[in-house]
DNA sequence: TCCCAGGTCCTGA
DNA sequence: TCAGGACATGGG
């Protein structure tokens, strides 16, 4: 792969194991949003960033040349994806779900932003939650700009959200989940330090300081150990991978959390990936509903 | 009207 | 420990 500057673009020539749509739609980030002509805007950060794909070229849009650290980090370009394939290709079942989300890669996310988007993603639809981030970072993130005709705020921060009075979180749509997300805020204002310090430590350590919030369990803290935290040897189990694993691989008695170990048992520091080829398989084929 | 959604929390055995 | 219900909100 290579990566070249030009007028507010990166171009990245000759990717491999990477596609836009497997990417920003396999249920790891809530703020990328397909444009008509087929390319994706999101945020990132402070900015407002457009991506398009032509074949094995990707064009990463309205960006400056000392952004490249950000994207190479954020979209886990110098991860050897071809190697984990190998290593998660287990058996026909695994082989078949990696040659439908081929170009899937794991997006390296902030960390307040994880927590809070999967708090709101607790028995609520992946529209809906998109919809309530943006309310949110209408209300309480700092106006980005206007691209394309639409206009674009950052993910509040921990601070504006903390002094934020619940009904207005509440207007937001986020529902019962708004108390707990001014909590979270207050918390992380503290504590910040802790848990941008989980990523250099133990997936135990860190799957039990994150279950202390109210409204992050098991499911909610794996997936902010495996998108903001680098911890890919968790299997976060949500419905949807609960059915295809229960319909492919363990019977239909068996509870998430033993579903989850089952998985990191199989997949070892591989489980996060193969996760993400499970739930994109199952959620874009419809298997087990 | 009822059911359910990338769950979590609380309660009562 | 563990099943069962509540919880805001909106779409099917």
């Amino acid at each position: 792969m290579n990566i070249d500057y030009k007028k507010n673009k990166l171009i990245l020539s000759d990717v491999r194991d990477f596609n836009i749509k497997h990417i920003f739609e396999c249920g790891q980030c809530f703020r990328w949003n397909r444009e008509e002509d087929g390319t994706y805007t999101g945020v990132i950060q402070n900015k407002v960033i457009n991506v398009k794909q032509n074949d094995s070229d990707v064009i990463i849009n309205n960006v400056t040349e000392s952004d490249i650290d950000l994207i190479e980090e954020y979209f886990d370009l110098k991860t050897d994806y071809a190697e984990i394939k190998k290593r998660v290709d287990t058996d026909e079942i695994m082989s078949e779900a990696i040659k439908f989300g081929y170009g899937i890669r794991i997006l390296n996310q902030d960390e307040w932003e994880t927590m809070v988007s999967f708090m709101i993603s607790a028995n609520n639809r992946i529209p809906m939650i998109k919809k309530v981030i943006e309310n949110l970072s209408a209300a309480f993130g700092n106006y980005i700009g206007n691209y394309r005709g639409r206009d674009y705020f950052s993910f509040p921060d921990a601070e504006k959200l903390s002094k934020a009075k619940v009904e207005k979180i509440q207007e937001c749509k986020a529902g019962f989940r708004s108390p707990r997300i001014k909590e979270a805020a207050e918390r992380f204002l503290k504590e910040r330090d802790i848990v941008y310090n989980i990523k250099n430590t133990s997936y135990d350590d860190g799957l039990a300081y994150l279950k202390t919030y109210a409204g992050i369990g098991d499911k909610v803290a794996n997936c902010v150990l495996l998108f903001s935290m680098r911890q890919f040897d968790t299997f976060p189990v949500d419905v949807w991978v609960r059915r295809v694993m229960q319909t492919l691989y363990v019977d239909k008695t068996t509870k998430d959390v033993d579903i989850r170990k089952f998985a990191e048992n199989k997949f070892g520091e591989f489980s996060g990936y193969a996760q993400q080829y499970l739930f994109f398989y199952a959620r874009e084929n419809g298997i087990g509903k």
